[in-house]
DNA sequence: ATATATAATTAGACTTACCTAATCTTTTTT
DNA sequence: AAAAAAGATTAGGTAAGTCTAATTATATAT
């Protein structure tokens, strides 16, 4: 009973539209996200369907039935134990990892991954602050602001980002804003909504503007 | 220019093979080691071909081209790097860890690689004593004895397996025979061309009779 | 040296996962 | 409420990798 490798990706891409789409996830999203034509993704859906892991009437939006879920958080949880793995003991910085651990993520042995969740002692987290589903598949969803939620004065940490993209974290390298940083709401432009911000780190002390967009994408608690 | 999955198996396959027939591999041997039927082979061998990794006649039997081979080098490579790591750092047994390493070897990531590598400190023998190919493809292959060519009373180190099921793993460690151990001939029984051994380890010494075929598919050196 | 056995290839078909073009459905607009 | 736009599905086709059945080529044995 497993699924294909293209199959996995389906449900996790599923599972990851529904957070935005609880109602159901449309085929065109679907395809925009893997990159595949509507058609296609309309086959697959029914072939989902047939082995209950979606839930599917044509021209209605998809869900993830239980089953589906299962398998989708336990390819999601593998996809972020091997980032952790990868930052963590070789050394691969956060924005590397991302297309390795696409490619582990669909290595079946439910053994290595027991022994990969040890060797890491357990974590709840990946590399972005993203939570690991544990081997039941339960996952802690706390829901975070951003950081243009936050109002003057208030200081917070980061936690996580919403934009993966190499680009998005190398820029938060650039500006030294990794997870943990205490981060310090000075003042808000009206004008463009951006954020003049103090970084604290051990000691060191940077003040920085932040655009919208970026506060958009940088999760904080 | 990369290869698929299945191209890499055959290279690898072929690359086997010709070790044991030197002068070419035929389409049916290559059938019997990869569980796939001749036509299917043969359709392969014409792809294969095709793209100039291996030098192939219909009905001649093949062999690999130097960039055929460097590719399969290379498969074997990232196999033997992730066997050496599952056994160090992730406590797999020697006979737990093919099916594991037949999905990883797969894996396109040459700076992964090169992680791993460095990570184990640049390994030349994975847990069965098989030779790594460094990086650039160079393997060294030393010719090596089977034990049932070695004669009475010589003193010889187990360096090695020819057969690599689980099986014959298992047995070997139910036997406290591994990499390392110091075999001492005893006697050879002419009947069934059994051998007597003693086998040391650190102050441990047992003595055992091993069949002919167990001879046959230890290496020592 | 011919007959037989073995090995390899060709022919035709299937499955998975993809595509484009055409045809519905549903939603949105006017 | 009808027309237009957007979205989804159906129809038919392709490539990779597999199969079985039939054919052809080579090797072996009398």
């Amino acid at each position: 009973m497993d699924q294909s490798l293209t199959e996995e990706n389906y449900l996790k891409a599923i599972y990851s539209l529904s957070r935005v789409q609880p109602k159901g996830v449309s085929t065109k999203s679907i395809g925009l996200a893997l990159a595949i034509k509507p058609p296609t993704v309309s086959d697959m859906l029914k072939k989902l369907s047939d082995k209950k892991l979606i839930q599917y009437a044509p021209y209605k939006g998809v869900l993830l039935t239980k089953s589906g879920e299962k398998i989708a958080l336990k390819v999601i949880r593998k996809h972020r134990l091997w980032e952790t793995f990868l930052v963590e003991h070789f050394n691969f910085k956060w924005d590397e990892v991302h297309d390795i651990a696409e490619q582990l993520e669909h290595i079946k042995s439910p053994e290595l991954v027991q022994r990969l969740d040890e060797y890491l002692d357990f974590p709840e987290h990946d590399p972005h602050g993203d939570p690991i589903p544990d081997k039941d598949g339960n996952i802690k969803i706390r829901h975070k602001r951003t950081l243009d939620q936050v109002t003057e004065n208030e200081r917070v940490i980061m936690v996580g980002v919403k934009d993966h993209t190499s680009e998005f974290l190398k820029y938060l390298d650039s500006i030294e804003v990794k997870l943990g940083s205490e981060i310090l709401v000075n003042q808000i432009i009206e004008y463009d909504k951006s954020f003049l911000v103090e970084i604290r780190e051990e000691k060191k002390k940077t003040k920085r503007s932040l655009s919208f967009l970026v506060c958009k994408n940088i999760l904080v608690s």
